[in-house]
RNA sequence: CGGGGCAUAGCGCAGCCUGGUAGCGCAUCUGGUUUGGGACCAGAGGGUCGCAAGUUCAAAUCUUGCUGCCCCGACCA
């Protein structure tokens, strides 16, 4: 892409009603405008970068043996009364009532859909266990929306629903979620801490909310720091690897305030306990029979006899991630995005007048990034150098290429974003990128 | 919903107290000079001062009501 044909507007000061830095980053650096409190329009950049965490998070989804699918955003008010929550749920929930004014809602989650599509299509035990997900728009009219994308009104969020014959099968499918989770945010290069949790207005008894260190978090956190360098790099769906999998962390101390408790956090050696502030980006439950009872949902056993499925329910903040990953990242000078959903993989400034040396060799590079795939940006306007420094430090591309009047036929400039320049030759930035992107060609 | 604050050009703000021609910086457009860490000169465009009512000869400015937005709290992915 060539800036000069994009749409990236950068504002130079900083609004006023953004109060923490993945706000003021995400307004600043064009990927977000507000549009009511809580709403937003995602603009290009902000777009790709949802759609590439959107992308990283589909693909260990499918690893984990869930199954995509798309449920509308509105729903009927009828499924919601059959599981007792059309009252329950209150006014977070979006009511609506269309033409014949029947009563419609915009879904705040998915349960009674899924359960719904689930009792009307499955019969039998032979079919599970079963894990259906979908990554759609939720509405939940907050008290209080606030900090930009982070707490929002209508977010974007993955839902995945297990379907199991009993208990035990149940929990399986949720230490699997649970794994999947930890490679989800490994990829994106996030350290995100499993917790016990409450299991709040959506009911159950077996939940875990993963949270991202960061001081502008909303919940507080107390922790054994020990639990932070458990590794997550080479996890596999083998039998043993989930099944170990929450005992590895139940090892170690960690707990939001409400489920903190003070004497078994006082038991940790001072050095190692912490007490900090963080960011829930997903929060995973077992609630048993709780809608495929109320709802009816009957599958058959291996003896014959009708029995509601166990359930659970997993969901990942995927408009949220944009932002906690900036808290987690950004260092007050610059931004780098991951390389797993950078909005572009590399970016050109060229530094040239139209039609010299420097020009030309932009665009050289320019083509030859395009025809590998490396998805280029290049820096094409009139814009002085130092203002193009600045817009592409704080973009957040993780890697730039400078070309300007100074260096040889086949040198250029080589910056990794927060360490130093380098010069290198074209075949050496095209195979260093090639290996940082795992491209092979 | 309780408490606090804000609303003037795309963004950041001044003007309001003490009523009388709507201003500054950035951004935008035109022309020229520039070009390695947010360049310079000259010119231009852009506003029902959030909305409504009231007071007044006269309201961005004073009064009342409404709306929107932000912050703190209770609630949450």
């Amino acid at each position: 892409m060539k800036l000069s044909n994009y749409f990236l507007p950068i504002l130079k000061e900083t609004p006023s009603e953004a109060k923490i830095k993945s706000h003021q980053l995400m307004l600043r650096s064009g990927m977000i405008r507000q549009s009511a409190s809580g709403i937003y329009s995602w603009l290009p950049l902000g777009f790709k970068v949802l759609k590439n965490i959107e992308n990283v998070v589909r693909e260990e989804q499918n690893n984990a043996g869930a199954i995509e699918l798309l449920m509308p955003t509105i729903q009927s008010s009828e499924i919601w009364k059959e599981s007792g929550r059309y009252d329950d749920y209150g006014k977070e929930m979006l009511r609506i009532q269309d033409r014949h004014e029947r009563d419609l809602l915009y879904g705040p989650t998915n349960e009674e859909l899924i359960t719904q599509i689930f009792r009307d299509n499955i019969k039998s035990y032979k079919n599970l266990p079963l894990m259906l997900y979908h990554i759609q728009w939720k509405f939940r009219d907050e008290i209080r929306p606030r900090f930009g994308v982070m707490r929002c009104r209508e977010f974007l969020m993955k839902d995945t629903y297990s379907f199991d014959i009993d208990q035990a099968a149940a929990e399986l499918s949720y230490k699997k979620m649970f794994l999947s989770y930890l490679k989800t945010f490994e990829k994106l290069e996030l350290k995100a801490i499993p917790m016990k949790a409450e299991t709040g207005p959506i009911g159950g008894d077996l939940s875990h909310e993963f949270i991202i260190l960061a001081e502008t978090g909303e919940s507080e956190v107390y922790l054994d720091k020990n639990i932070l360098d458990i590794e997550t790099k080479n996890l596999d769906y083998s039998i043993e690897s989930v099944n170990g999998i929450i005992e590895k962390y139940s090892k170690f101390y960690s707990a939001t305030d409400e489920k903190h408790n003070k004497d078994d956090f006082n038991q940790i050696k001072k050095n190692d306990q912490m007490h900090t502030r963080g960011i829930e980006i997903g929060h995973i439950f077992y609630f048993g029979d709780k809608y495929s009872k109320s709802m009816n949902a009957l599958i058959n056993n291996n003896e014959g006899k009708n029995i509601n499925p166990q359930m659970g329910s997993y969901g990942i903040g995927v408009s949220r991630l944009p932002a906690a990953i900036i808290e987690a990242k950004y260092n007050d000078e610059f931004m780098k995005w991951p390389l797993s959903i950078t909005p572009f993989k590399v970016a050109i400034l060229n530094l040239g007048k139209n039609g010299d040396e420097a020009d030309q060799k932009s665009l050289e590079f320019y083509n030859l990034l395009c025809n590998l795939k490396l998805e280029p940006l290049l820096d094409d306007t009139s814009d002085s150098p130092s203002s193009k420094f600045k817009n592409f430090d704080l973009i957040g591309i993780p890697f730039q290429i400078i070309i300007g009047s100074k260096l040889k036929k086949d040198e250029y400039e080589f910056k990794e974003i927060g360490k130093d320049k380098k010069i290198l030759s074209k075949d050496e930035i095209i195979n260093f990128l090639k290996e940082a992107y795992k491209i092979d060609q």
